[in-house]
DNA sequence: TTGTAGGCGTTATCAT
DNA sequence: ATGATAACGCCTACAA
């Protein structure tokens, strides 16, 4: 409620009747401290409440022991899981995380940066709102910086990535272990990478098993449940044995579902349908639940966290890291 | 990339040729500098990149520009629109937020206040997963402390939360002003205070129209899409003359659209269905896409910002404060 | 107008 | 084992 001043180290100092020096090491569990004093020390602080002002620890340890999570995705469906990885790769007490939303806008992107630069966070990790490649955030800057879900346009930068060709892979040995045979793809907008590897991949692994895609080709579109209904139905309306749907995304497995349930189909009775993204709040609460493919993206934020912290003391990667999806199946493939 | 040091005041006075007491005045705009020598330091500071040391300046301040923000929300559905709208309201330049996770564990949530009080935050916002009071996160913290969405249960402790009740009034005043009279209430899990607020203001408006809720009761369950699905086909199987139903959230609606569909009606054409919480990626994408009420969690955000600002020379308010919603009309409820 | 000196809270070095 | 003392980078009286 009100402002009295935090206990110094000073104060516990004074209380234990011992100097600054002695008191730091007591409290920092150094030796060379006897047992009596050290017991001293630390009662003096319990009675305090001492807390130690991390920033003047990190001023003279030339680390904050901050990294700034700098983002451009205004939900925070991407920038959460990662936060809470990069959490629980760094142990929340000893790093935290200054989360800074640029809202897409260049401009406010460059005044974070220098403002968490200006905080001297220890790194940095940049978040695209898409899995395409954004700009460069810069070559010489004084920290080490990760991209993650979005990579760099820079080869010099470590990025890292969803591997969205596996992803595709993935999607189809799912679909066919659960015995599909004529599956077809309806995805988003065809200026994504991410669209054009997932579909890469899905026709990797149906070539593969020796099948051929249903629906005569890749029914590129929005990343829309509008999409996923129209698309639906121009595939249905070629009269194919179409047995399963893999779908770009769960906004446009929704859509797909809706469609064959307007048409009298029944999922997964009739048809399975596989989405992407695991978006949570979609694929739990649809009708049936969805199975979707997972990026993963916890563990980009955890290794994201992992590659800062090994570049703290040594030198960062380059290039792009791929990490591999992960297959969440729920009702919509049950076999 | 690399690591060189970045250059502090003491590199910049030097280069100038002057010292560093006269470069902090002429880089801070103080007076008693001539011109030439701002120039030089001006200069001087270009050329290194200088970018002042906020941590040190921080410490001689006895202020971080730092705030913490400590959220229960797993999803970010809170706490990023009201981290963007404390953004907002604090200048991202001036102050930058620590966001953090306590992921729904108290002892989670105990260790990052913690962390953020060594690390000297000028002040704390706490958001809650779920608008029902919360625990106070203490009494005697050395740093304002401003509660969102979810309040303290601790009356002397100052709280922001969205008003249900107007919420609910809202909601029926939209029906009625959109030409509906037979209006039902699903609505979620009773435990939720939220839920009977809501339902409150429903009935309060009603009432002042002289309506009567149709169905005969407030349908409570739980908030899902499921519920909704359900509740509507009990709502239907009455044989009431329905032409709008009141949905306590945006997923309970969209199983309420759903329903109404299997059972051959149309939306908004037969009935009109209202949402709850405005959630984007849900409401938008709805089929039609769905008439909502938004909680203006941003607005709470910037609030929240401004009282913790007020508080920082001054003291805080205390009790809950009561923020309006806002209707946000889509299709569902179009005339 | 400019520079010197002290202090913000901590840690680390080096005497004692 | 303990305690001065010097950093860390910055700001601000106060002196010159």
């Amino acid at each position: 409620m009100t402002a009295k001043r935090p206990a110094t180290l000073h104060d516990v100092a004074r209380l234990a009747g011992v100097s600054v020096a002695t008191a730091s090491k007591a409290l920092n569990g150094r030796r060379h401290v006897s047992t009596t004093t050290r017991a001293d020390v630390l009662q003096a602080a319990e009675r305090l409440a001492y807390s130690p002002n991390t920033l003047a620890r990190g001023l003279v340890a030339g680390r904050t022991g901050m990294v700034g999570l700098l983002t451009s995705d205004l939900e925070g469906r991407l920038s959460i899981p990662i936060l809470m990885g990069a959490e629980d790769a760094f142990g929340a007490d000893r790093t935290s995380v200054l989360l800074c939303d640029a809202r897409g806008d260049a401009v406010r992107e460059g005044h974070h940066l220098r403002t968490l630069l200006s905080r001297r966070v220890d790194g940095l990790i940049v978040v695209g709102a898409r899995p395409d490649p954004r700009p460069s955030i810069g070559r010489d800057l004084p920290v080490p910086v990760v991209y993650a879900y979005a990579p760099s346009d820079d080869p010099e930068d470590l990025s890292l990535v969803s591997d969205n060709v596996a992803g595709g892979r993935l999607a189809i040995r799912h679909l066919t272990e659960v015995g599909r045979r004529r599956i077809a793809h309806i995805t988003g907008d065809p200026s994504y990478s991410a669209a054009h590897d997932r579909a890469h991949g899905a026709r990797q692994e149906l070539a593969a098993q020796g099948l051929e895609l249903a629906g005569d080709r890749v029914y590129f579109g929005a990343w829309s449940e509008e999409w996923g209904r129209s698309a639906t139905r121009m595939l249905l309306a070629r009269h194919d044995a179409i047995d399963a749907v893999f779908a770009g995304s769960d906004q446009i497995a929704r859509g797909v579902i809706d469609a064959l349930h307007s048409s009298g189909l029944e999922v997964p009775r009739d048809v399975a349908v596989l989405g992407f993204d695991n978006w949570e709040i979609l694929a739990a609460s649809s009708q049936p639940p969805l199975s979707s493919v997972d990026m993963n993206l916890k563990t980009l934020g955890r290794v994201a966290a992992e590659r800062l912290a090994a570049a703290f003391d040594g030198k960062l990667g380059s290039g792009v890291e791929q990490l591999p999806c992960r297959l969440v199946p729920r009702e919509s493939t049950a076999a």
